[in-house]
RNA sequence: UGGGGAAUAGUGUAACGGUAGCACGACUGACUCUGGAUCAGUUAGUCCAGGUCCGAAUCCUGGUUCCCCAGCCA
């Protein structure tokens, strides 16, 4: 079982009970099935894991942690024509890069047909279950609407001996898809429509990824998935909000079988600004190729969110942070970066990096010499230890760290103007090269020799400490910068005649190259992450080559002078 | 308009009849060899109307608004 989540505690205050933690406290208390707890994640493998499963996986697995329990990962796999053993294995991935553990509770609803097939024909030797010969059309003109009444089928009252002649011909595959349902038989004017005589297995010839062509009848999830909880003995099922009009039928049905009866708990579906979260926009953002794939780092699916930089940490903490309630809300995205940049500052490593370089030269400094500066590798982390990074008389700076003509509150380079450059020497702006067109394309500096590491002898000051590679040692790499997906807050929020897609972001991605890294990032891993000091985190997408790097921007740092330049601009 | 849920600062949440608190964001300031981090502070809320009570976000009544349900999907 997964560890205690550190991560996902707020501060050293004991922590609130959301209230789902609540009723399992009070049902261990009340020692309720024997005091034991045991949860489960049930995804259908038709898609990728985002991270509103996230918020499923780590309350469940973290309920089961906490309560001293246990979680079974099991796949809900009772639709064949949708589910693909490609879904479970990146189901699998996901929720263990996430750290969490089922241990030997692995499981698959197909694992369970033939149970379930038994208690279908317990059913319809009860009169409780019937075939129905009822068209898919007809099946919905006999429902009724919502706040009409439905109609009897015809076929309902078939006698036990026929239903279940039928019924076994279902299975035989003497007949043809849609042919034939097997259904309830509840109350046609039930006013919740999910009683009104629900389909529980539909004829489908068409292989599973698991059973072949064992089976040419599928349950439904509503006949299925009450099931599948009991039979693995769930004491707390967990779902969102939208199964809550369908616990009166999950328990119609374990009453009329007299079998292990968890109890359902719903909660409220996670929404984040700036993005979507269903299952269908993201397939068409990824079928219409306007991303890069499941995977493209500016999606918020799991697989996306590892390429992007995340930690498996800062998701943990995000998703205790954001609590469980019964009503719908959109969390703002600002709150997934904080609990990103908080576990990156703790555990990145820091490298000097410049995206879009400006050649320096160091006018007094003596040619071919190289010297090596000693630099912190993560201030936060003092086992983190230190590095040598190359300092010589050509360098790179970045082009935002100088302006000829500085505004106010630009303590950055500028033209007679004195920096740190980190880790090495002071040094003062004589001379701006400029094109024809005007552009500044390199500065001229002197270096003060006595600030050698980065402070001054007679302790004078400077505003501006800059980042800074040596242009001889440096290695070239490609930079992925990402912004947000869509430029609402509610991408669903979309004109007349068109829909979230309209609300893309064109800038959501901005492809860096020529971008000029310290030397020691040559032997940076895939997926590794950094923080590129001033710039933010970045990490190594695994795009990239044995010498041909290619980074991509997790999230910027806090950047005040940004707002600033912002709000200049604004007046 | 049948049934089922739900409403607390801009956002996310706590308070379970007894001072409406926390976090994120935003805004100040301090500090800083990252304009990072850290620290201090400011900002702002109980959907509405009645009622019960010494006292109501909490209990009652009546409204309002939002979400879910008419797949042989899950």
């Amino acid at each position: 079982m997964g560890n205690t989540d550190t991560h996902g505690n707020i501060g050293s205050q004991e922590t609130r009970l959301d209230f789902v933690r609540q009723i399992v406290a009070e049902d261990q208390k009340a020692g309720k099935w024997g005091g034991q707890v045991v949860t489960r994640f049930p995804p259908e493998p038709n898609g990728y894991l985002h991270i509103g499963h996230a918020k499923s996986i780590c309350l469940n697995f973290g309920i089961a942690s906490e309560f001293d329990g246990r979680c079974h990962l099991r796949f809900d796999d009772t639709n064949p024509e949708k589910e693909e053993q490609e879904y479970v294995n990146s189901i699998i991935e996901d929720v263990r890069w996430l750290k969490w553990d089922w241990g030997e509770h692995l499981y698959y609803a197909s694992d369970y047909f033939e149970r379930m097939h038994e208690y279908a024909v317990r059913l319809i030797e009860k009169g409780k279950a019937y075939v129905c010969d009822l068209t898919a059309e007809q099946t919905r003109e006999y429902r009724g609407t919502l706040t009409e009444p439905g109609k009897n089928s015809p076929y309902r009252d078939r006698s036990i001996k026929e239903n279940l002649d039928l019924f076994e011909r279902m299975r035989k595959g003497e007949f043809p898809d849609g042919s034939r349902t097997l259904r309830a038989k509840i109350d046609m004017s039930h006013p919740n429509l999910n009683m009104r005589d629900p389909v529980m297995y539909r004829i489908l010839h068409a292989a599973h990824h698991r059973t072949s062509d064992k089976w040419c009848i599928y349950p439904m999830y509503d006949w299925a998935h009450g099931l599948e909880d009991s039979i693995e003995g769930i004491t707390h099922s967990i779902c969102t909000l939208e199964f809550e009009n369908h616990r009166p039928l999950y328990d119609w049905f374990l009453e009329q079988l007299d079998i292990f009866h968890p109890q359902q708990i719903e909660f409220a579906r996670l929404n984040l600004s700036y993005t979507v979260m269903s299952k269908r926009k993201l397939l068409q953002l990824v079928q219409d190729g306007l991303v890069n794939g499941w995977d493209d780092p500016r999606m918020p699916t799991i697989c996306g969110l590892r390429r992007r930089g995340y930690s498996p940490e800062a998701i943990r903490s995000f998703c205790r942070r954001i609590g469980v309630n019964k009503f719908n809300s959109t969390v703002d995205i600002a709150l997934l970066e904080h609990c990103l940049r908080e576990d990156l500052n703790k555990t990145s490593q820091r490298v000097m990096a410049v995206l879009r370089p400006l050649k320096v030269v160091i006018d007094n400094y003596p040619k071919g010499q190289a010297e090596d500066m000693e630099a912190v590798n993560n201030p936060e982390d003092p086992s983190a230890g230190m590095r040598k990074v190359p300092f010589s008389r050509e360098l790179y700076i970045e082009r935002e760290d100088f302006m000829e003509e500085p505004p106010k509150k630009f303590y950055r380079l500028a033209p007679g103007r004195e920096v740190r450059l980190r880790y090495a020497y002071f040094v003062r702006c004589t001379d701006v090269v400029k094109d024809d067109n005007g552009n500044v394309v390199e500065l001229h500096c002197t270096y003060d020799p006595s600030t050698r590491g980065g402070d001054a002898p007679d302790g004078r000051k400077v505003k501006a400490t800059l980042h800074w590679v040596s242009a001889k040692h440096a290695i070239e790499a490609k930079v992925r910068l990402y912004d947000h997906l869509f430029t609402k807050e509610n991408p669903a929020e979309s004109d007349a005649g068109e829909d979230f897609k309209a609300n893309l972001n064109p800038k959501s991605l901005e492809v860096l190259a020529g971008c000029q890294v310290e030397p020691s990032l040559g032997r940076a891993r895939s997926l590794q992450r950094y923080q590129f000091e001033r710039l933010g985190y970045f990490c190594v997408d695994p795009d990239g080559t044995e010498g041909r790097l290619v980074f991509n921007r997790t999230v910027s740092l806090r950047d005040p002078w940004a707002r600033i330049q912002k709000a200049q601009q604004r007046d």
